[in-house]
DNA sequence: TTGAAAGCGCTACCAG
DNA sequence: CTGGTAGCGCTTTCAA
């Protein structure tokens, strides 16, 4: 009647675990499959003391390479332990320690190449450290970027690196207030402290844009991301501030809104495929949506970059394989850097101080070459 | 001097936590600051029951719903729990509950976006149920793959999503001994009783060489994957047994192992560019290797698919942008029902049963096009 | 060098 | 309907 609900610790039971008679104390004696008593699910410390005929204490010291432990039980110990394929149960150690070594991620979308990367980062780098990662996907919706946040919190995570939209300024400001380790990344929640690790939109949306204008082009149409992100606002002012720079004038109606999706790529780009006259470059303001946008483009019988030229952000893995003209962004090396960020922060006790900013570059490509290699 | 390491509770302090003063028992008095009595860290139950002026009992009952509670009572704490921002320590919960209400998921690689889609899914499907998610990447080596498993059982994870090379049979039966909830997702360890959600690689591998044999092709290459996982075994199967049953040899050379990543997607493509004759169409293990696959075709100065025809496998977003012909498998379906039916097994308490193979689909694009669109 | 015992924060059992 | 109390599995005093 083994139960299946046992925890697993990668042993099967032996001979030593048929059943559990409480020992120190009341219950001791015989303990028959009809008693209340809950049977160990799985083998715990004590087991590993029966066995060994040592106490819990020796036991956990060797588990916590404590001294004080003569060479010679510290090898039965282990010995054991090997033998029994015991492992500590991490929640019964969280409870004293307050600590997790698991830290939260929350981001909008793992099915965006970005964020795979940049999670990718993260779990290496935690790992690394030996921390493990619970991620979280909100859609950069608000009420689930909280709820995410109340979760991770609720599951004594040690430190959370979130990429939030604006609105969820307050429930960082909470967190600030118990001094709760966190760290942000790609974008930053306007009045947060918590430090940063990103890129410069501003600028790096100004070169991209700026490289259009220099390639000749003068209506220059830009698909904006979520709106309600910082990343999505600052690529917006780059972009304005590029067109400003070189007197060119702001077209209202050559800026569409999407929000970072594919989909939303595709869409926007029909809509900028109304216009006329038809902008003949488009500042995209991720690849995700370029992607959507080129598949727009050709649908309707045009082409890239011959009828209107295009240049992303992110430089995810496919825009290589597309000659996708975008911005590079150090995505891995981000969610490393914020994993490394966070942990230290976590361990020396103190918040991080600043941001950091990555470098970004303009990476040349086919889909908005003057000449076609 | 508040510590930095608090657990959030998503609440400041309130006046009630200065100090914290042992009642039951020992320690009760007054509590300096040197006292070696540990501070609480975050608001606890017995905060919570004090402040209402109720006992802890009646506290938990509340937090769980239970039914003997007056009404009167139950708003009572209810506002006070709302009141200091209260949220349960779900280690300590866990610890009685023998639930961590949080699933594992352990995949290769969650960079590629396979992978990604999939660990959206199983995420989203996971929320929707109560459950969190512990991601661990193991770019399927077999170490990492029993570590990453090791570690989620010490982390007392209620199940485990796997998707393992074939070398990681052995791991899997000593948690099948415990009765431990697994369910295996794209790829199904050899030997292993528990259930998978795939594809039928074999068969959907035939119907793309098949594919390529029809347009005309006789000297058809593939590209593999790691052959460490059976996925590309099947799919190198399928492949073979198209060739044999079309009266086609089998050409060693034309077959090429690569490990599903992209890079590994050019080398392989390079090196069957150095065949003669060259192979007229290659069916490449996966997109991501396809992607690779094409960049080096372009900088051989040749072309898809006029010199060489294309087919990948798991219709990834950019497949659609590249126009890259490929067998779609439904990657986010996957991962809902991996969580589907991990929950369901977890919370009904036994073992989920049978495969569930899912329905893949060729779309035909360019890549593999006899005519130019 | 060892072990007994007191909890971590919570739920479950029992008695009122 | 309510409250006291014994643990969950572990670490950490403190005493031997």
């Amino acid at each position: 009647m083994a139960p299946y609900e046992d925890k697993p610790t990668l042993t099967e039971f032996g001979a030593f675990s048929k059943l559990y008679a409480k020992v120190n104390g009341k219950l001791a004696g015989k303990v028959n499959a009809n008693s209340k008593v809950r049977m160990p699910l799985a083998i715990t410390i004590r087991d590993i003391a029966k066995k060994a005929g040592v106490s819990v204490t020796t036991v956990s010291r060797v588990l916590n390479n404590k001294p004080d432990v003569s060479k010679k039980t510290r090898e039965k110990v282990l010995q054991v332990i090997a033998d029994m394929g015991y492992s500590p149960n991490a929640m019964a150690r969280g409870l004293i320690w307050r600590k997790t070594l698991t830290i939260g991620l929350v981001i909008p979308d793992i099915g965006n190449p970005f964020f795979a990367e940049v999670a990718k980062g993260v779990e290496h780098r935690a790992r690394e450290r030996g921390y493990s990662v619970i991620f979280c996907t909100t859609d950069s919706e608000p009420q689930r970027e909280q709820e995410a946040i109340e979760l991770l919190c609720s599951k004594q995570v040690d430190g959370i690196i979130v990429s939030l939209s604006v609105e969820s300024r307050s429930v960082l400001e909470r967190l600030e207030k118990q001094r709760f380790p966190v760290v942000q990344i790609d974008r930053k929640v306007p009045g947060s402290n918590y430090s940063a690790i990103a890129v410069d939109n501003v600028a790096s949306a100004y070169t991209a844009t700026k490289y259009l204008i220099r390639q000749g082009h003068s209506r220059i149409a830009h698909i904006t991301g979520d709106m309600n992100t910082k990343t999505a606002q600052d690529r917006l002012l780059g972009y304005k501030e590029a067109l400003s720079d070189w007197g060119l004038r702001l077209e209202h109606q050559l800026i569409v809104h999407g929000d970072f999706s594919k989909g939303s790529g595709i869409l926007c780009m029909e809509e900028l495929l109304s216009r006329t006259p038809l902008p003949s470059a488009v500042f995209v303001g991720n690849d995700l949506m370029a992607l959507g946008a080129m598949e727009a483009i050709g649908k309707h019988g045009l082409r890239v970059p011959d009828d209107v030229a295009l240049v992303g952000y992110d430089n995810i893995d496919l825009a290589a394989s597309l000659q996708l003209t975008t911005i590079m962004q150090p995505k891995f090396e981000m969610g490393q850097l914020a994993a490394t960020t966070l942990i230290t922060s976590i361990e020396k006790g103190e918040p991080a101080v600043g941001d950091i900013i990555l470098d970004t570059m303009l990476i040349e490509r086919k889909s908005s070459a003057a000449t076609v290699l």
